[in-house]
DNA sequence: CATAACCTAACGAACGTTCGTCAGGCAAGT
DNA sequence: ACTTGCCTGACGAACGTTCGTTAGGTTATG
């Protein structure tokens, strides 16, 4: 499917450069038709832009729900200690969990509100998802404290910590050696 | 000094809408000016918006430096949950920081590599700074653990996650839950 | 079966607008 | 008198978007 393709390459430049700093022209060319030609296919800039962020979403919040569904039975710190290990994987495997991460932080203004609605969406599902095992972690007596909200925020605390390493320099060794250091002292923070 | 006020407007308007998504017309009008006279105090954009990332450098630079000064004799508890809160209140306030955490992040492209410098640069004396102060800690025996390195980075990782929080949603009560869970969770990980 | 009507995907050309930038002139402060 | 700061005017380039048109495939009608 050409959308698809127009999609994918468009994912590329958003990530890279940005809303404002993407032209139409520059994902046409990588395709390879015109720029006019997206027309037939998506309805503008914006409506594209819109569809790429759906997509997006939908990725971040599977790849979420799967990894969760399949390691929900593990011990916490295999789990726990295991996702992050699998968001690095995934984070320069997949790009559109980058570009999710750029357009969350800094989505072009005149579609915050509906970039807002979508992100808030997803971090809710997440949040959900997390709380709910850490809960019954803390009924198994398996973790040493408090409630699991305060467990869930503080995990993801740790993720967007890594993820922006990701971001940040993109450098494996610096990102193993952040990973390593907030991973102890998280761990240490939670376990019995 | 008119540039000055050039530099204050940019930063608001880089921060905002970014680098590609800012035009020198929009920076002009908010000055009271026409665009061709800034040309009169900058080469050029590139020239205005590095001459504004070295501005926010040395004002992230000296803001770490003062508080780390002032607070580096207090007990750690103090020091570092304190440093979270005076963050908090300045990211508020210093428009620089926002700023600051945008072009590190997601610099325009053309640019990278002056901006990574600067980035690189800041980061590594950041990191001096705590790792010397974990250090001493360590040796008096008032904290629990580790080596000086992985409590900085993990310390690091706590402080960027309240930040992308204030960036992310602005939304206060958010972020000071946030700021709770991921605090309580660090410095049970950290204290004796 | 043939043909007419329609749909899709792509095109070249052009639209109006905005972008960053450069050149020259005019007024004020030293 | 000379520099400085801001102005007007203009520039080529690029932007997103619209237009009319073409080619090819699908569907419906006679």
């Amino acid at each position: 499917m050409k959308s698809d393709e127009i999609k994918k390459a468009a994912l590329k430049y958003f990530t890279i450069h940005g809303y404002e700093g993407t032209s139409l022209s520059q994902i046409a060319e990588d395709v390879g038709i015109k720029k006019q030609s997206i027309y037939s296919h998506f309805k503008g800039k914006d409506d594209l832009f819109l569809s790429v962020l759906k997509d997006a979403k939908e990725m971040e919040l599977s790849s979420y729900v799967e990894y969760f569904n399949i390691m929900k039975k593990s011990d916490p710190e295999k789990m726990l200690y295991g996702f992050l290990e699998e968001m690095i994987k995934m984070f320069q495997e997949v790009e559109s969990l980058k570009f999710w991460l750029r357009m969350g932080f800094f989505p072009p203004t005149h579609l915050y509100n509906e970039i807002q609605k979508e992100t808030d969406d997803l971090q809710v599902q997440q949040e959900a998802l997390m709380e709910k095992i850490f809960g019954t972690w803390i009924s198994a007596g398996v973790l040493n404290s408090g409630d699991a909200r305060t467990l869930t925020l503080a995990y993801s605390g740790v993720i967007v910590a890594i993820m922006v390493e990701l971001v940040y320099a993109d450098n494996p060794d610096r990102v193993a050696e952040k990973l390593a250091a907030s991973w102890t002292i998280f761990w240490r923070g939670i376990s019995k």
